[in-house]
DNA sequence: AATAGACACAACCGCGAAATA
DNA sequence: TTATTTCGCGGTTGTGTCTAT
């Protein structure tokens, strides 16, 4: 915390210069007072937000009407939300500087408590360290979800309505709209370029669940992907619905690891009641180590677990840590530390061992259990990120 | 222990849009 | 309609703290 402690009257770095407004005082420049925070609360109650420049005329408080509204935006007002950023906030502003760009003032309106000073600063910040890193400054699920509207495949819907929406309702895409299809063959993931729809295929009932079961059995990864992703197309056209919307990830800190409480990468898992009637789609015991790299990113898998393909030699676990890494999105959940560029690497491998050292298994009706490979997680990923807009009410969530 | 660099945070500045006279 | 004032946004800078060397 840099300037937080009230200083008494004149305090290092304060100026005092001549005043341009009406009046001429002199007016105050540098951090503020606990005395003047008062004057200026004082005056907002009596007058309420706006009419800045009054503040001056009528408290004496030698500041200008733009550093009264700035000090009262930023620190004053009510309801502000302080601390770091939660997982979900970074992801948020991630999504919408994505969609938007440096529209603090829009971004911040999604973000209730956080001011658009706070999230430049954020991401100021961020994107220097990453910059430095040699990082990009997006994760894939991110500029997938920015590609796909630019390219009018998904609908935003950012400030439709002008109101701030809480971290819970849709932000971005609007999976319902009319204007929502799915592309026959999505970028970024070869998976969908070579594989039909399952046939036959009909699509008879309301439970996602039972449309995933219908398509199996699907064991080999890239069928396994399409015929979640194919199940999950049908479902979202037919009903303008998401299926598998990841429970609501909790807030923390963004200093505490998300595997603590529950992270970016939570929504991944499938509860217990998401699972498949009669033919669990995944039974997620765990999550796999997971690691970005440019355009791509692998999973790395527990020694010994069973799996042919899928499995993974230690190499790979080894080798990430060395090499560069792009994207990761979760290094910015461990936010406050102040690193050097050395202690960052650090940083960045407290998230890949945030999934280590746990599992991952598909289970088929009629087949042995079987690992996941990266890019059934992959586009699992891909479907959560594109689904999530849209939550499921209570009974939707049943499943049964 | 001293120092440099990174970081977080607060605040200022310039500009443009909106509101008002 | 025009000039002036007010307000808000985004960019930038300044400063204290922390960490690694």
């Amino acid at each position: 915390m840099g300037m937080e402690a009230p200083q008494p009257e004149q305090a290092a770095g304060e100026s005092v210069e001549q005043g341009a407004a009406a009046g001429g005082g002199r007016l105050k420049k540098g951090p503020w007072t606990s005395d003047e925070d008062q004057l200026l609360v004082a005056h907002v109650r009596r007058h309420g937000e706006g009419s800045w420049n009054a503040v001056r005329r009528e408290t004496g408080l030698l500041r200008c009407g733009k550093s009264c509204r700035l000090r009262w935006a930023n620190h004053l007002r009510p309801n502000l939300k302080r601390g770091p950023f939660s997982p979900e906030e970074e992801r948020l502003i991630l999504r919408l500087h994505g969609l938007i760009g440096n529209k603090w003032a829009r971004i911040s309106a999604h973000l209730p408590g956080r001011t658009d000073n706070e999230i430049k600063n954020y991401w100021n910040t961020r994107r220097k360290r990453r910059n430095r890193a040699g990082l990009a400054l997006y994760p894939p699920e991110v500029e997938r979800e920015v590609a796909l509207v630019r390219a009018g495949k998904l609908r935003p819907i950012v400030d439709a309505d002008g109101n701030a929406s809480s971290l819970q309702a849709p932000l971005l895409l609007d999976a319902a709209a009319d204007q929502f299809a799915w592309p026959a063959a999505p970028p970024f993931h070869p998976a969908f370029n070579n594989v039909a729809p399952p046939q036959p295929f009909q699509f008879t009932g309301h439970n996602p669940q039972a449309l995933l079961a219908a398509q199996a059995p699907y064991h080999h990864h890239d069928e396994v992907s399409a015929g979640l992703d194919y199940a999950n197309k049908q479902y979202t056209a037919a009903l303008g619905m998401a299926p598998l919307v990841p429970p609501a990830a909790q807030e923390l800190p963004s200093n505490q690891s998300p595997a603590d409480a529950g992270g970016p990468f939570e929504m991944l898992v499938l509860e217990q009641d998401q699972r498949l009637p009669g033919a669990a789609l995944l039974r997620v015991t765990s999550m796999p180590e997971l690691v970005y790299h440019e355009n791509d990113y692998s999973a790395t898998w527990p020694s010994g677990l069973s799996g042919g393909s899928g499995s993974r030699s230690e190499g790979d676990v080894t080798s990430h840590y060395g090499g560069k890494r792009d994207c990761l999105f979760g290094a910015d959940g461990v936010k406050p530390a102040k690193r050097t560029a050395a202690s960052l690497v650090v940083a960045e491998e407290e998230v890949s061992g945030l999934f280590g050292g746990e599992e991952l298994v598909a289970v088929w009706p009629d087949k042995s259990p079987a690992t996941i490979m990266k890019d059934d997680f992959n586009l699992q990923m891909e479907m959560q990120q594109l689904m999530s807009p849209v939550p499921l009410s209570a009974d939707e969530h049943g499943l049964n």
